[in-house]
DNA sequence: ATGTAGATTAACCGTATAGTTAAACTAACT
DNA sequence: AGTTAGTTTAACTATACGGTTAATCTACAT
């Protein structure tokens, strides 16, 4: 029983991570069964046999996915009590967090573009498990700050929409930018750091009262 | 000879209207010819008879439609003669003309997150069709404000990064925040029209010196 | 009227790909 | 030793899809 386990956890683990990078590279059209079965050095029907098809290994791999950054969005936000302090913590996490999980942020870019109904219940789904769901909260949190003259912006939406992109762009327009410039972003620890930098900057001067 | 012509571009303009439509919806791997070619209206072998693959029509998709749109960031550059112009003008040039583009921006997007090799070549060629290439012009002008002291941010490739993202943004996240938040972004312009401001706001006091 | 070049069609082809199957293997329990 | 339940494998299948072909149509020039 404990054999069946381990065995388990090992080829259900290594489809995972061969799943991550092949979705990661090539979106899950232009994924391949047979390619993430040989990354993964286990034979093809095992991936049928424990995902029983190519769109629910995608789906449980976007789930682990968000299971692992949702919460940590949750807790930044819960955490900083000052939209000061939420300038400063909110961009240092999203940079950090996806200039180590470089794949993960390629294919939650390409899943925003193209199907909420792919990803939504999904999202809504990891939602739920909180006792308040994160888009609610962290829409009240702002509010509460505006209402208090803390921050200039009054609208939350258009606040989450003044933050996220300056987070997440950097790494969706990578590619592009690095071969039409000539910046190297991918494995610059030094840009990223600036990159929070700037960011908490803007956001500070262009949004605190 | 006229009627060739007149039918030529008829028919190749109509497999091209419905190509942009394809591929937007479902990106270069998930697009089908044959989905292509009835949504045209047309015989499937005109595809090939025009295009000669499914590659090419795609490749001619995305030059045409930077054709169309880097020449007026060019120009809305170059003629908002300050930084205090600029982050009204281009905002305002982004946002309206994805909104009324918005399969464009999709493909743009994806492109961006998944393929140097297939954009980037087409970029450099629109890019080579100007005096001096877009990207690095913009780079000197941004220097050159933060040299008179008119800008806080003396990198322009972090100045860039605080600008551009602000900007394509809501059209790329839009699917997913209208499915997670309550709210309408595709067809409201109101909201987009507050979007504009509030970016131009958040530029504003964040950089402007 | 006839020739010609480009435009259009229906029918076809090869293959890459998601998914299946049935048999064999493993190891724990009796 | 034999049974059982879960795991792994190689070989197979069905078909969707990009691309081709050869024949027909269109309309203009001579």
């Amino acid at each position: 029983m404990k054999e069946k386990n381990k065995k388990t956890k090992g080829t259900k683990h290594r489809i995972l991570e061969a799943a991550l990078a092949e979705f990661s590279a090539h979106g899950f059209e232009g994924a391949r069964v047979d390619r993430i079965a040989a990354k993964a050095d286990i034979n093809k029907a095992m991936i049928f046999y424990y995902f029983s098809s190519k769109q629910n290994l995608y789906h449980t791999l976007i789930k682990n996915v968000l299971l692992d950054f949702i919460p940590q969005v949750q807790k930044t936000v819960l955490e900083s009590g000052t939209p000061d302090r939420l300038f400063e913590t909110f961009p240092a996490l999203y940079i950090r967090y996806f200039s180590k999980n470089k794949e993960v942020i390629r294919i939650i870019g390409r899943e925003m573009i193209h199907a909420p109904q792919n990803i939504t219940p999904l999202i809504r789904e990891v939602f739920s498990s909180f006792p308040t769901a994160p888009s609610s909260l962290f829409q009240k949190i702002l509010t509460g700050w505006h209402s208090k003259g803390l921050i200039s912006e009054s609208d939350p939406i258009q606040l989450i929409f003044n933050i996220v992109p300056l987070c997440l762009f950097p790494f969706i327009a990578q590619p592009m930018v690095e071969a039409i410039m000539d910046v190297k972003i991918s494995d610059d620890k030094e840009f990223l750091e600036k990159r929070i930098q700037s960011i908490t900057h803007l956001l500070k001067r262009g949004m605190l009262s």
